[in-house]
DNA sequence: GCCAACGTTGGC
DNA sequence: GCCAACGTTGGC
């Protein structure tokens, strides 16, 4: 299994509200490779929710449970249905930043990226991060 | 509020 | 096809 950090603005859409919703379709990514790596999502993956600009933090695990379909917005565009999985953390990206098995994340590297890989070793680095808090 | 990074657009 | 100008994202 695949896992995934997706970046939502707490202001736009926040972890409350996807619980709140109970899923949702991840719609309005409107950059190239973000859309690569939404058609690469297989159902059953896992992708963190990351909070940025205001909170700046892995908030919670998120499960696909829909793979890419045209985005309903833009059909040049796709999209994936996601649904809550669990809170977790924060932890924050001072956190990421200073642990340094986690310098390589596409996370790191770039910053403007809204949806990214998370390799298997990073994914479960930031869990045992959230857990010890 | 500022600025770096990055993507897109348009003139040539 | 190059590159300057511009817009957007997101960290600081």
């Amino acid at each position: 299994m695949a896992h995934w950090l997706m970046k939502s603005e707490p202001e736009s859409y926040s972890w409350d509200d996807l619980v709140r919703d109970g899923g949702t379709e991840w719609d309005g990514v409107r950059n190239n490779a973000a859309r690569l790596h939404l058609r690469a999502m297989k159902k059953g993956d896992e992708a963190f929710l990351y909070h940025s600009m205001s909170d700046k933090a892995v908030v919670g695990v998120m499960r696909i449970v829909r793979e890419a379909a045209p985005d309903p917005k833009d059909p040049d565009w796709v999209s994936v249905r996601v649904e809550p999985v669990k809170a977790i953390g924060p932890v924050t990206l001072k956190d990421i930043k200073t642990e340094p098995s986690l310098a390589a994340m596409e996370l790191i590297r770039q910053s403007r990226l809204s949806v990214a890989p998370v390799r298997d070793d990073e994914w479960r680095k930031i869990l045992e991060m959230a857990g010890t808090r």
